[in-house]
DNA sequence: CCTATGTGCAACCACTTGATTGCATGCTAC
DNA sequence: GTAGCATGCAATCAAGTGGTTGCACATAGG
């Protein structure tokens, strides 16, 4: 399988991008890429493939309803890099409490000749 | 001041990137660029550029000594964009909560005539 | 001093990407 | 049906990016 935390961080790694994912995220009824588009800078069709970016990435699906295709943010797009992140911080947080234990156990090491 | 979210999605939006940040993690000694890239399948300095792009988005910090150069994890490097994240996480959070509470207050609504 | 090793810098290349414009297609409502 | 709005598709373009190679510079160690 492709490799999707990549894909996420990608996909957030974009302003504009990451603009439309929040504006989906305040609006629970989802939003069409016609009315996004007037908020945001850019024309339409560079947000519908913003959109699709986010799409392929899991962060949002789309959902045809007639003639307008609504996007909403999808549910748990963001768990696996958010847990990524977690194990990074988890790995670092370990060092820091060995270094703590070190010095503990062997206080004021550093200095002695 | 520039945005530092985008900045380290971005960062973190490339395979080769994250693949040498991890490995950074798992070495609390640092490393050097040239260590990093006989484990790698690209040349040092595509390495070194990779280094720069994470230091510049704060997540790795330089530290040279004599002729090398340590590259290492830093503390915190992460914080934000994994505050974002979890912000995105409780607003759909509420949504549902939001939803629940409303189907509990009117059971059974969907599908009366 | 001289050599080996590690780093820095610059040019260069192929490919991707964010964005645009123009036009075709599809659905709704009158 | 047909006018109007929303979407889809394609070509195009400039800038960015990941990657390479070649060479200059610096430093540690005999």
């Amino acid at each position: 399988m492709k490799d999707t935390i990549t894909d996420v961080f990608a996909a957030l790694g974009d302003a504009t991008r990451r603009g439309i994912y929040e504006q989906l995220l305040g609006n629970p009824d989802g939003q069409t890429a016609t009315a996004l588009a007037v908020a945001a800078p850019v024309s339409r069709q560079a947000i519908v493939k913003h959109l699709q970016v986010l799409a392929r990435s899991g962060l949002v699906v789309a959902r045809r309803d007639g003639r307008e295709v609504r996007y909403f943010v999808a549910p748990n797009g963001t768990a696996s890099a958010s847990s990524w992140l977690l194990k990074g911080a988890e790995a670092w947080d370990r060092r820091v409490a060995k270094l703590e234990s070190q010095a503990r156990s062997n206080p004021r090491r550093r200095g002695t000749p």
